[in-house]
DNA sequence: TACGGTAGCCTTTTT
DNA sequence: GGCTACCGTA
């Protein structure tokens, strides 16, 4: 037997030694979950249990990887071989290859990211002539995207009156059908976006019992990290997979759940005991990571939260210094002190730059950070934001790999059909679009059959179509015989992508063709790299569904020494000596957008604290008087998330006097000339005279019919406290009625009311808009 | 059909 | 301050 467990204190020992039934560990901040997972996985295998019976389900595929390779060299490379570990979406990606054809789908269906779901988005409110400005298309595809994770298809979305009312409220009736062309259109172009591959995956598993047996009895041991981090489409997938032997093992933290902005919901957590029954449940508190100030400092900022697991943690490690705040009158200053620290620091105590970490509430406050640090010439790399498979010249390379997997996914093809430009323009592709819609086809069938239909294209232009399809199918014949590092650099090649970019002469353009090159030595590593893993094959598919899922933090990070810069839901999970966050200031963070509601602002607490318990050592905290925002000079006052944390743990650089810790200072610095009205200024619309009047009754109206569409909610929110059992309450289109019963947590909270104009309803809280008239 | 200019939106966070 | 979608012109 080996001497693993020893390694492990109490707390860590009794779930690793857990064999059979469902258990959670309610994982503090620093604890050793990662080690507990991993340990468990390996004493599943040494107690016998076949890896080929284990699926683990982690955050990031790194993190999955790693345990892999750690879980290795404890059982042996051969046993760790068949475990089935990843994200979500890389497992089921997996599973629907194997078993989609059930619902409809080709094995090599492609996977659309969030920009492919959006053009089609766009492109479908524009065939059926919406106004774009009501339809704006990121909302749509949002609200798509969260009625598919809370397994609201189409057909549910036209059995229930409350979504129907919710859009129409929010001016937008048509949203349904926008969903129905969206789904068909995904599913004639044999595309999944995200939330399908969960989606699917519930649906397969329900509708057809033989394939849920065949998983259930697979996996046997199931593992799920991050837990608080589910939403409901995961939850279902899990319990449905987990019923049969219920050997379930949930692992999480609900003072770390920070992604309900994608349908996550903390309940699937706060529940687990209702869900399954004789759960054990396993709290580890002790700390490994952090000095005591820094736990310490992040109890006292998550106390403030209401809605807790009951939590202790605790640290023996040393008080190590008090976090350090520091304010700054610009966001270029703040940069420059944020330099000059991990300069000071890197000298004065011998570190590394891997030591240092910057985190921040939004991707774009990196560039001031950036700016800084080049100054310095301190080396950094910038996780997330804009990743290198989303720039505009790889997509393009990536979308012919794609094409000629699946000559049927639609945004592909109208990503390169005209580029580079071959004299297929906008009016031809929409004429296709036209014809493919009317024969229920995909684009590229019609391109196909082009001379028996009757289209309204010259015969010039039908050459240059037949000639794009030629090209497409010798690339198919083509990547039967290759591997796909040589098809890629053919097609580069053939389709004068590489050219394209290389004649531009700009620096623009050669950095363009360098990250094609890099782009095609990127499918080189993998070629070689699929060579050693079991039923992989190294090809073009599987090399596109990587791309498709993979996230910045999965790359594996040479071991270069640089400074990182990441958003704080990225660091999640990681871990640095050092650790600035910076953009302490109210409407930044917490962000403006989440001050709406109790629910919204108690996450960007969590978010904060996340962010604090990253810190091994030493933490620092930033804020700025002003800052740069849409290339204009705001103001900003310090965020309230300063006052929160207890005073004993923090020390100010930049002492404030009145009595205020953080007062904004705003009007006695060298900025204090500054017109503040001119800086929030409104652009006045055409002909809008911009003068202030009193709103008359009628845009008052207007206003209140606004109101809807930017409450609609589509995330968990807070209900009123006057919503019980026993209220009168008004429904916008049911009338006035009495709560009978409420029922259910969370996002599937429902209330049965009897409506005084007859008949009783169970609506979703969520959804149903309900005036408290009078609380009982 | 290609291309250059610009208005308007944008920035919350991601698989 | 930057991206993109749209419009006008050649």
């Amino acid at each position: 037997m080996s001497n693993f467990i020893d390694e492990l204190n109490d707390a860590q020992r009794a779930p690793v030694l857990h064999k059979d039934g469902p258990l959670m560990v309610i994982a503090g901040a620093g604890s050793g979950k990662t080690r507990v997972l991993t340990y468990r996985i390996a004493h599943l295998m040494e107690q016998g249990v076949d890896s080929f019976n284990i699926l683990a389900l982690t955050f990031t595929n790194k993190a999955a990887r790693e345990m892999k390779k750690r879980i290795a060299t404890i059982v042996g490379n051969s046993e760790a071989k068949n475990l089935w570990m990843g994200t979500f979406h890389s497992v089921f990606a997996k599973l629907l290859r194997y078993d989609g054809d059930k619902l409809g789908y080709p094995s090599n269906f492609t996977i659309y990211d969030t920009q492919d779901s959006q053009r089609l988005i766009a492109s479908i409110i524009k065939e059926m002539g919406l106004d774009k400005d009501i339809y704006k298309y990121k909302q749509v595809q949002n609200r798509i995207s969260s009625y598919k994770n809370s397994l609201i298809t189409v057909k549910a979305y036209f059995q229930n009156p409350e979504l129907m009312e919710a859009d129409a409220m929010a001016k937008r009736p048509r949203l349904g059908e926008i969903y129905q062309n969206y789904v068909d259109r995904c599913f004639k172009a044999g595309a999944m976006d995200f939330d399908d591959l969960l989606l699917r995956t519930n649906e397969l598993l329900t509708r057809f019992p033989e394939v849920l047996m065949k998983y259930q009895d697979r996996f046997r041991y199931i593992l799920v990290d991050e837990y608080q981090d589910t939403n409901h489409s995961q939850y279902l997938i899990v319990k449905a997979l987990s019923d049969r032997y219920q050997n379930i093992c949930v692992v999480g933290d609900d003072a770390q759940s920070i992604y309900s902005f994608r349908g996550a919901n903390i309940s699937n957590i706060l529940n687990f005991q209702r869900d399954y029954d004789d759960v054990a449940v396993y709290r580890l508190e002790q700390n490994y990571r952090s000095t005591k100030n820094i736990v310490s400092a992040a109890n006292s900022i998550i106390a403030n939260n209401k809605n807790q697991l009951e939590k202790n943690v605790w640290t023996s490690n040393d008080d190590g210094g008090l976090i350090k705040i520091h304010r700054s009158v610009t966001d270029a200053e703040e940069g420059r002190y944020v330099a000059g620290s991990i300069f000071e620091s890197k000298m004065q105590n011998q570190m590394q730059n891997g030591d240092f970490a910057v985190l921040y509430r939004t991707n774009s406050q990196s560039r001031a950070i950036e700016d800084a640090l080049r100054k310095r010439e301190i080396p950094y790399r910038i996780y997330g934001g804009l990743s290198f498979y989303q720039r505009k010249e790889i997509k393009d390379v990536l979308a012919y790999l794609r094409l000629i997997i699946n000559p049927k996914d639609e945004e592909a093809l109208k990503r390169v059909i005209n580029f580079p430009t071959r004299g297929i323009g906008q009016t031809t592709v929409d004429k296709l679009v036209v014809a493919a819609n009317h024969y229920n086809r995909s684009i590229y069938e019609v391109m196909e059959h082009l001379d028996k239909l009757n289209l309204n294209i010259n015969a010039g232009t039908k050459r240059k179509l037949a000639d794009f399809v030629t090209m497409i199918k010798s690339f198919q014949v083509m990547n039967e015989g290759s591997d796909a590092f040589t098809l890629a650099e053919h097609v580069a090649k053939k389709t004068g992508l590489l050219l394209e970019f290389k004649k531009d002469g700009t620096p623009e353009g050669i950095a363009k063709m360098e990250n094609i090159e890099e782009l095609l030595n990127g499918i080189k590593d993998f070629v070689e790299g699929q060579k050693e893993i079991a039923d992989a094959t190294g090809s073009l598919t599987e090399f596109l569904e990587d791309v498709a899922l993979a996230t910045d933090m999965d790359k594996d990070i040479e071991d270069d020494d640089r400074v990182a810069l990441m958003t704080i839901h990225l660091a999640k999970g990681l871990e640095f000596p050092y650790v600035y966050i910076v953009g302490m200031e109210e409407d930044l963070f917490p962000s403006a957008m989440s001050m709406n509601t109790r629910s919204e602002l108690e996450e960007e607490r969590r978010l904060f604290y996340v962010a604090l318990t990253r810190a091994e050592k030493q933490a620092f905290l930033t804020y700025t008087q002003n800052r740069y925002r849409w290339g204009k000079l705001i103001d900003a006052e310090p965020s309230r998330f300063l006052e929160e944390i207890e005073e004993k743990y923090v020390e100010n650089l930049t002492p404030v006097n009145d009595g205020y810790r953080y007062k904004s200072t705003i009007d006695k610095n060298i900025f204090g000339e500054v017109d503040k009205s001119k800086l929030r200024q409104v652009k006045p619309k055409n002909g809008t005279p911009p003068s202030v009047q009193k709103p008359s009754e009628n845009q008052l109206r207007k206003l209140r019919k606004l109101k809807p569409e930017i409450s609609a909610p589509t995330q968990p929110m807070d209900l009123d406290p006057g919503l019980v059992t026993g209220a009168r309450v008004n429904h916008t289109r049911f009338g006035r009625g009495k709560i009978l019963n409420i029922e259910g947590v969370g996002n599937d909270r429902k209330a049965e009311i009897h409506f005084d104009q007859g008949g009783i309803k169970k609506l979703l809280l969520r959804f149903a808009k309900l005036e408290v008239l009078d609380s009982a």
